[in-house]
DNA sequence: ATAAAACTTGACTGGTTGGTCAAATTTGAA
DNA sequence: TTCAAATTTGACCAACCAGTCAAGTTTTAT
């Protein structure tokens, strides 16, 4: 239910509106989806990812788009009003997806065991749905225009908060004295690594990466280095 | 004079050719290049350099590229032959510039003191040219489609090398028992979300990014929690 | 069964894009 | 100075692009 609105919020942020008003956003009225609306838009989204991920916001086409999705264009523009709704639909869904794990840290737990559990999620993330996360970096790196404020916003918001919980475990001496927003980039960077640099990934290491223990093995190097790290010394 | 072979040989990777010869190579015409050719692709190339890693390959457009460098399209056709050579050409230049400093860890040096050497040149590198570390990840994020013979031969052969260093390294009891690997992923993972992630480094972190000291203070931030991370224990 | 609503598509449009060409202007060696 | 080579540009082209429109086909509620 609160993640319900959580979205409503982040489609408003995202869409470009300003001041947005819960209450009013609840007020407007759901059109109920049929099957078919709904298959087809999944189609679309799923096919949306690809593309976008790869060729970035201008370099993909819609005509692209829809072959992967195996429909006419037109009939794509009978389920999104544009491109760039496509882009925001795709991205939304994203961010929202992104989120979840990091709001779950939990300042009661024990650092070494939240931060294990959440880096472990994110190289997951990255592992199993790397198009997301090439779709996420390509509209940092073009300058965040549609998200940029939500950046500012409510991801500072959370950070802001989250870095006070890890200076909060660095006072009573359960982690190292580390910057706490460096700390997260330099997990973020590190998950994220994996999915957008897959390619080059594979080629270093051959073979290695296309087996099935892969993953696992990623996840025990990353923890190995970034626990020992931080933790208290 | 070594680096020039080495450039020539990367041309031709780049260029996709199979079997390069060094000695042949040597044998081509170097054009001599006039005052206004060595001037204008310059201005090409920094143009190119900027469009290219916000929109992308595919999304960049040579109107835009001439623009910035203050010419008409036409004439920037006439300094490179295609859209794909300016690409192409300023690709050569970020991967040899990039190389460099991972070649020149030695071995026979004190591991932390060279790491610690390699990840701050690094994050200089991403703090002075973000544009080509965003350029080289968008070409690794649509697939490699340029480089990926260079990344399976060249890279994979030096980064193979670099490995062992580590692992050298380690069986001295200098270094934890990490995987090396995993370790120059970690490196460049972290430096470069600098450049490419800034929009949302800049935003997560209010003035504070803007300030003066702030690259120095993310190297030691950075610094701190690799170091620590694969010191022996 | 049937008709309205939902869905699908081919043909089209105005604008953009990479690249060509021929004609002009500028540069620099003699 | 002079003139051939180098440089620069506007006009142009075919392919591609996001989005429209009208005319069909399929689904679904009754």
């Amino acid at each position: 239910m609160v993640k319900r609105v959580y979205e409503n919020f982040l489609e408003a942020v995202l869409a470009g509106k300003e001041n947005v008003n819960v209450e009013a956003d609840k007020k407007r009225p759901k059109k109920k989806r049929s099957r078919i609306q709904t298959e087809n838009r999944a189609l679309i989204l799923d096919a949306a990812l690809q593309v976008f991920s790869t060729d970035g916001y201008r370099g993909a086409t819609l005509d692209r788009i829809a072959e992967k999705a195996g429909m006419s264009k037109t009939n794509l523009l009978y389920y999104f009003p544009s491109k760039e709704d496509v882009y925001r639909t795709a991205l939304e869904q994203i961010v929202v997806n992104w989120l979840d794990p990091f709001r779950d840290i939990d300042g009661d737990g024990d650092p070494i065991e939240q931060l294990r559990r959440y880096i472990t999620l994110k190289l997951k993330a990255s592992h199993e749905n790397p198009e997301a996360s090439r779709l996420f970096a390509n509209e940092i790196q073009r300058g965040a225009p549609l998200i940029k404020g939500f950046l500012e916003t409510t991801l500072k918001s959370l950070v802001d908060e989250k870095a006070k919980v890890i200076h909060g475990w660095i006072d009573e001496g359960k982690l190292a004295p580390i910057d706490p927003y460096h700390l997260i980039f330099l997990i973020w960077a590190t998950t994220q690594h994996y999915a957008d640099f897959d390619v080059q990934v594979s080629a270093l290491l051959g073979s290695q990466a296309s087996k099935p223990g892969f993953y696992e093995q990623s996840a025990q190097a990353v923890l190995s280095i970034v626990l020992n790290g931080i933790r208290p010394r």
